[in-house]
DNA sequence: AGTGCGATTGACT
DNA sequence: GTCAATCGCACTA
């Protein structure tokens, strides 16, 4: 068991309420480095800061939603504080929040995390024991934190295992870039990190 | 019904 | 640095 369990940790994250999270992609996805991601789940609980994200925001030509809305993104245009979770390249799971009202497509893909609870856990599921490594991108973030398709939809700001916490200390500065992997809106600065955290993806110089 | 490719990763030269 | 793995989706016809 990992030393920082509930038990021990008298203040640990509070639940962020709706009212709480920007409707703007932009702003949500800035808001969110620093937070907590929580997932409760019968093998126990993993957490971890969130220290990166990205922004797909409403009419992004790279976003999943610019299609207009359909059976696999139909998370992505429900009410912001939603889950959507999808399955890339045929191989891992990436994990969002939706952004702005409902019936308007947009979201934000957190795509790495700083392991705060649950890390033997993470370990067990990832298959390694780089620390840095257990969820630094998006599709080992989505394998470390167990989730997949299940939770693709679920509320994120009520009862559920799977939620956004507060922030746990205080934020570093929050550095911009434009984001990985993508050719369409290549040129957007949409990526939110935090500067120097070795958690984050991508090279050296994609963390400065 | 068939095709092309993607918001990735890990293994390998 | 390059590249295969492996699947579902959106699009064409």
């Amino acid at each position: 068991m990992p030393a920082t369990s509930s038990d021990a940790a008298p203040t640990g994250p509070r639940r962020l309420r709706r009212s709480e999270l920007p409707r703007d992609a932009r702003e949500l996805a800035s808001y969110l480095v620093g937070k907590t991601l929580v997932h409760e789940t019968a093998q126990g609980r993993t957490s971890g800061r969130i220290v990166e994200t990205e922004a797909y925001v409403v009419g992004d030509a790279a976003g999943h939603a610019f299609v207009g809305e359909t059976a696999r993104n139909r998370s992505l245009f429900l009410e912001r504080g939603h889950a959507y979770v999808y399955f890339s390249y045929g191989v891992h799971w990436c994990f969002n929040v939706s952004a702005e009202t409902a019936h308007v497509g947009a979201g934000v893909l957190v795509r790495a995390l700083e392991p705060l609870e649950g890390i033997e856990l993470m370990r067990a599921r990832r298959g390694t024991d780089r620390l840095v490594d257990l969820a630094r991108g998006p599709g080992r973030l989505a394998a470390a934190m167990g989730i997949d398709r299940r939770l693709d939809g679920v509320d994120l700001c009520r009862d559920g295992p799977l939620w956004l916490g507060t922030s746990q200390r205080p934020v570093g500065r929050i550095g911009r870039s434009v984001r990985i992997g993508i050719t369409k809106e290549a040129q957007r600065l949409l990526r939110f990190y935090e500067r120097g955290s070795v958690f984050v993806s991508g090279s050296a110089v994609m963390r400065r």
